[in-house]
DNA sequence: TTGTAAGCGTTATCAA
DNA sequence: TTGATAACGCTTACAA
């Protein structure tokens, strides 16, 4: 009952450990004969290596890891699939592993890096503040892709990143809406530290509303709720309902996330507000069910394709010609669909 | 620069490895003094214990394992937070793991268990046609949650289960729409093996058609593409989109899932067809996003919360206690929202 | 309360 | 082409 080992392997096929594993890891050196002979012990005895034993003595495991912050990110999980097609290329093992909200990324990279042996990281999403010491401690080459928020002192040389120019983005779509006619224009985002995605995003709101001369109003400015799952549906959907008991005037609603621009369109939906009749209705990332929501979902699409291709990219070119650190910012394409109109 | 070891903290504190070992898993049998000292070395040093090591030394790793097929499920996802939940309520440590569409899940969970001493293991989802033998060599107690597929001729003993009926459920949703006065009702399905979740919902649909003497109509049970991600927005959307250009005599449409339902919606949307004017459209599984998109989306909720909890007691019973294998069978709920109407 | 030493199941080294 | 044997980094008897 107990489990099987090599050794048992090597006692049943009348030979040593050594070639055991020689016919378990494709070495050339070994005799296709015995190669075939040991591999049909190993059918026949439903033997599995132990990957703990593997991992803790092996130098070279081709492998390397995504750390994803948070399960349930659309926009991320599409990127994975990228991602994984672009490790297959280069013969590498992709290790997917999902860091809750209150863990931190980097302790999860540390263990994982030791336990198996990593080439390479990519972390996507998080935040990376006060946390330059701990990154320095990680040993082989990393990208942050789509986390923006990297303090500005952070040495370049630490690591590569991809990612879109949020500020830039997030202002490009205020200056939209403002264009279409729009002054009274109310943001949801989250509430965070100074480089946070959602931050940065808020900023670009800010700039435009400030470069078109239209003051930029606090009661207009929604934070999320902080007891409520952030970037969900949920939160989009109580902040919004909050927002309109108030009475504000306001003709658009810009929310920093997809999935939040449909959570307060179902708020409005509930108070009678029609989308874009009554009230624009714009998000952030072109997720893909925002294209299948009624109307659909005016968004800034961020090339999620791109950024992952490029990642990894980047991330295998560290590791296998030792390149330099380098810094990639795509562009994201405003996506005018159904739930804005100019007024 | 090479990675520091147990034995670097040993010498450096002047003791022996084991103490430190000690002092990391907090053993009662070492002096608080000599503990204190010796975690202060380790965070000075930045010392992380490799995880490998631990896990082919450690006996009674008290941990246990989700494996997810596939990794954008919502539902699965809003389930999983409830299993760590009360997973952590039992000081056991969860390990989430995905598994591929084209892998296959027992064989990752044989590994796993090697890997990680696993005592336990959840599978979310998924087939388990022909994989009995291997079932078999899984040595630690688990559970089958979500994965309607388990042929009938398995051993009971072999596994638990916790589900809900997923062809009296679809027979409930195919009865309600009948009973509003449907009688030409599409389904969107997928086919696939006998017992999988999918094949069971369409025997639902058609036997309460047959109930109400409604003749099944091969025309009217629209397969989903297999050149596209199964149970995605872009497949409902797909088939639909087909389906329309037929302009077969039809009042409503029911896809197996949610998410397949509003892919659905958009290809109505497209030719111009209101919802639920024009046609009712209903879902099965009763994820958040259903309830947010414009009309909400009539549905069959399962129970999410319910199967976790039960899924985890389940497993803990049989862990802990030594207990017998159990199914249990949840009822869902039918769901009533914007996007059906009586005709 | 602490230290020594024997594994855990592999792979890597080296000699045969 | 093979087989002993020494690691890999840790936990855990057992001895002190």
């Amino acid at each position: 009952m107990s489990e099987i080992t090599i050794k048992d392997v090597a006692r049943i096929c009348g030979v040593g450990v050594s070639t055991v594993s020689r016919a378990l890891n494709n070495h050339p050196d070994i005799n296709p004969e015995t190669r075939d002979k040991i591999l049909s012990v190993i059918k026949e005895n439903n033997y599995i290596p132990n990957n703990s034993a593997r991992n803790l003595k092996r130098q070279d495991a081709k492998a390397i890891a995504v750390l994803v912050k948070g399960i349930d990110n659309s926009f991320f999980n599409e990127m994975i699939k990228d991602m994984e097609a672009e490790c297959k290329k280069k013969k590498y093992s992709l290790v997917l592993h999902h860091v809750g909200f209150m863990e931190d990324q980097v302790d999860a990279a540390l263990e994982l890096v030791k336990e198996k042996r990593l080439r390479g990281i990519v972390f996507l999403g998080g935040y990376f503040e006060n946390n330059e010491k701990k990154l320095e401690q990680l040993h082989v080459p990393f990208v942050l892709s789509t986390a923006g928020a990297v303090p500005t002192s952070y040495s370049r040389n630490l690591y590569s990143s991809v990612c879109v120019d949020d500020e830039k983005e997030s202002y490009k779509m205020t200056d939209y809406l403002i264009r279409q006619g729009h002054h009274n224009i109310a943001i949801i985002y989250e509430k965070g530290m100074t480089e946070s995605i959602s931050m940065l995003r808020l900023r670009g709101y800010q700039r435009a509303l400030s470069d078109h001369g239209i003051p930029v109003r606090e009661e207009l400015m929604l934070a999320t709720r902080p007891d409520i799952k952030d970037f969900s549906l949920e939160n989009g959907y109580a902040v919004t309902k909050d927002f309109l008991q108030k009475k504000i005037e306001c003709t658009a609603i810009y929310a920093i996330s997809d999935i939040m621009a449909i959570g307060a369109g179902k708020a409005l939906a509930e108070e009678g507000l029609r989308v874009p009749e009554d009230m624009s209705l714009a998000g952030f990332d072109g997720v893909n069910i925002g294209g299948y929501v009624n109307p659909s979902l005016t968004t800034i699409k961020q090339p999620g394709e791109k950024i992952a291709q490029e990642t990894m990219k980047l991330l295998f070119d560290m590791i296998l010609k030792k390149a330099e650190c380098q810094h990639k910012i795509f562009d994201g394409e405003l996506v005018v669909r159904g739930s804005t109109r100019c007024i």
